[in-house]
DNA sequence: ATCCCTGCAAAGGGTTTGCAGACGC
DNA sequence: GCGTCTGCAAACCCTTTGCAGGGAT
């Protein structure tokens, strides 16, 4: 990842921690290193995986309660696409984006649409919350799926 | 529930099955009845308790199977509400709705708002695809907590 | 009579917990 | 040195699977 970034990330951490009265590990910084040089969704056990292909000495414990650190920090968000299984993404700097699933491959595709900032507003005023965190997911059939019977999408 | 809806939804289980070449189990339409006969989210294990406490010889597996078909039917909608656990809630005839969950104690509120569908059509046009099912879940800290330090909604 | 569907129990997979040792403070 | 954080492994919980018996067609 950019440096620029890294230390930016870094630094929302550090001051996390100290707010907080946590440690500054060197596990979580490895952690933070970690899932901000990867794109995309990744699951824990890729996590894992990932890191223990470096150097890295890890456990999934260790990356259970992090994760949710970093959550709390606003540095990952986390992610249920239906299945029991939670995902994550990196979310400093990331624009807000939405998702929607192939039901045939499962594919997760990402769009935005400003529109959804005026649900959240009003829900807000409605139910009287402040709303910190939102979860949009639509679920649907390829149309090139019902004319050439495959995902057009599979190829990619 | 009332008559009208209970004949609704078994004609629309029956229809299916006929159609999927399935049996039209007791067990099938028992379920059926069980999950409309109450208001709000259930999870499987919560189904299970009320079924046993009645007359029913019911198995969880049995349950998990056929929460699928009704979802496949359209009688039924599975929720992710962040948890490793899913919830269900029935759909026929249910107006479209979407979800605000309290940080604090979980609780979920509903609310609907029609602008949802125009994402919707946005989505599909975008990505090419047909949205069969949406999930929209806010996450929200009650105004009522940091002001009297207790969700005003606990009473209810 | 066929064979799909069921109940039961065991297995599976992701997540959490308990504990002794390590390390930030 | 104190108390938190870590790695490891066992425990936990929800869900899926295997199998033999039962019921729909």
């Amino acid at each position: 990842m950019n440096t620029e970034t890294k230390q930016a990330v870094e630094k929302i951490l550090t001051d996390y921690l100290e707010k907080h009265g946590q440690r500054k590990t060197s596990e979580r910084y490895a952690i933070l290193s970690e899932i901000y040089s990867h794109e995309g969704h990744f699951d824990i056990e890729e996590l894992y995986v990932f890191m223990k292909n470096k150097k890295y000495r890890v456990s999934r414990a260790t990356l259970y309660n992090n994760i949710e650190l970093l959550i709390d920090a606003g540095l990952v968000i986390k992610h249920q696409f239906g299945k029991n299984l939670a995902q994550f993404e990196k979310a400093y700097k990331y624009k807000q984006h939405d998702h929607l699933i192939c039901s045939d491959c499962k594919k997760v595709f990402e769009f935005c649409d400003p529109r959804i900032m005026q649900i959240q507003s009003m829900a807000e005023d409605l139910l009287n919350f402040d709303i910190f965190h939102h979860s949009l997911n639509f679920f649907a059939k390829c149309r090139a799926l019902k004319e050439n019977g495959t995902c057009e999408h599979k190829k990619d």
